[in-house]
DNA sequence: CTGTTAGCGCCTTCAA
DNA sequence: TTGAAGGCGCTAACAG
């Protein structure tokens, strides 16, 4: 069934019937009505094929995501999913499952770039009219990302150039909360495990964590501040550090969830009681820790709204609205749980 | 940049540029080497759209999930995309979101139906080759997939009618393994907890247990099979049941993770010991449980093997070949850690 | 308010 | 072995 059959049940041209489905030209209400009905009697849909040769418009985005497998990208992906297919868009996605790839040697830049411009050429051939880039770890991606003739937004890494749109996450204000809720409790002795060295949030949530102690009349012991790297095992480092510890912080708040856990499995392993002699706070709210025990006190990353702005700010982008902000900054939820006393 | 542009440099027509692109027809090798190496230069790729209106094949599938944060879903869609990216596919996603529709009230059909319904009439307008239906249950799907014009396959599902293609994961064997390995380990009174009453791989796993039982020569008790229906919740109802028992399994099989990680739970809350007390195996291996403590025994289903799977059964069905079986089923694998003794 | 016309970029005869 | 011509289904510009 094509159009011109259609036209010809109603009793007009394509034209008409072109203009009766896209709300262009002018078409009187009456035999707009009609062919309307015709179509949905007939179950009949354009061809997006023919429309999108003649509009070059072809109504789908790309995600391009580094992990489909990584604990934010569903969520994220999620996100986009909802908002573009409410504005009538296709989705097209690509994984380039460089967790397999690289694991967590995020400086392997040669991997990364040999897989997105893989991606990219793929998206290439597609004639989409806009990107998303999902990140797997908060980042900055400016040197990944090349120039392309398309709109791209990226979320869950940011882009110190200022070239790229990018949607992200608060760290500043959710971490003040934490540590607030730590002094409220009456933690004196608190102890931080860092992310990795070189990483942004890593730094900026220590700021922000100080900050906050320094606001309550508290400091950070240098002692205090363990390294770390993301991992599991991280936790677990920091956990033999902590033991070495004449004076014992009374509170540890890990960088994210797996060095938290790893540092409660350490200590849980050792004898030591969570929360009553140690009290433990994450970060990311990850699936995989949702069922320690105590279960862990952490902050909610808001993936899915993510998702959704970077969604909306792409789709802007390709009707030509120009955003005011070249980053989004979406904010966290701390979520109490059982392992802060 | 068009084929036509491209025919010009090369000093030839657009039907010559076609093919030696698509292989057709009869282009000499020199001519063939000349033009493609214009093209690689011009970095120029084929109008999709023009070709698909020609064609009319799209060199594109759908995936349809019920959920995109059940934890199934990522590793399949992984598995697909994988799969047909290789052959030149590219995959247009839609996300049902039935998990904030129906949780897990699977027998809510008229909710499904809408989504599905709403989700095929999307893929309608997009012109794809084939479709995947990716579910969140392990469950008869028959009534819910509507005749379609184009391929179909359901992974992590099935259909009794027999109608449809489905590539699902072998309950059996892997099950037989489960009660194997806990009859070497000793354990002589075993428990099972049971997933939903009217679910067939609950069935099945439980037949399968039972059989493997009696092969050792040990009979399942009635009181020792706990009802369930696959949440935390069930696992936690179970451990309750199974305290008031006067004398109590020493080992328990969980359908699934999550009730196996509900029993431990309540069973630890009551300082019971894990696996000293009581040996517990799951089934899933999901992320959520990974941290448990002990970290839990568990059965790992290929996801992005069925995914693979799907996606070659699909573009088979697609270039007209006739798979020998409309079901597939994949092995799963016995993942021993510390939940047993 | 509706119809006519032309052409988007590609592939497929058919002819040379 | 290559080229010319036509048309896939749709929309935009213009004419009536």
């Amino acid at each position: 069934m094509n159009m011109k059959e259609i036209a010809q049940l109603a009793g007009v041209t394509a034209a008409t019937v072109s203009n009766a489905i896209n709300g262009t030209g002018n078409v009187s209400e009456k035999k707009r009505k009609e062919i309307m009905e015709i179509i949905e009697k007939e179950g009949y849909s354009p061809n997006r094929f023919a429309k999108s040769l003649r509009t070059k418009e072809s109504n789908t985005i790309g995600i391009m995501v580094e992990d489909i497998t990584a604990f934010q990208t569903p969520r994220i992906i999620n996100g986009i999913n909802n908002y573009v297919e409410k504005q009538g868009y296709a989705v097209i996605l690509n994984n380039m499952s460089l967790l397999e790839k690289t694991g967590n040697h995020y400086s392997e830049l040669s991997s990364y770039q040999s897989a997105i411009s893989k991606s990219i050429k793929l998206f290439n051939k597609t004639q989409i009219d806009g990107l998303v880039y999902v990140a797997m770890h908060d980042r900055d991606v400016m040197e990944l990302i090349p120039k392309l003739s398309i709109p791209i937004v990226l979320v869950y890494c940011y882009d110190t150039s200022k070239k790229n749109y990018y949607v992200t996450y608060d760290n500043m204000d959710v971490i003040a909360d934490v540590a607030e809720y730590l002094v409220k409790h009456g933690h004196e002795k608190i102890g931080v495990i860092k992310g990795a060295e070189d990483s942004l949030p890593s730094q900026k949530r220590l700021r922000s964590f100080i900050t906050q102690l320094e606001k309550a009349g508290k400091e950070l012991k240098e002692e205090y501040i363990f390294p770390g790297a993301w991992e599991f095992g991280d936790g677990v480092k920091a956990y033999e550090r902590f033991k070495q510890l004449e004076e014992k912080p009374t509170a540890i708040f890990a960088m994210n969830d797996l060095m938290a856990t790893g540092f409660m499995d350490a200590a849980l392993n050792d004898g030591v009681r969570i929360p009553e002699d140690v009290s433990v706070i994450g970060f990311d709210n990850r699936q995989e820790c949702r069922f320690t025990r105590p279960r862990l006190t952490t902050v909610d990353i808001p993936l899915e709204k993510m998702g959704e702005k970077a969604g909306q700010v792409l789709l802007d982008l390709i009707s030509g609205k120009t955003p005011e902000n070249r980053k989004v900054i979406l904010p966290c939820e701390f979520l109490e749980k059982n392992s802060v006393i």
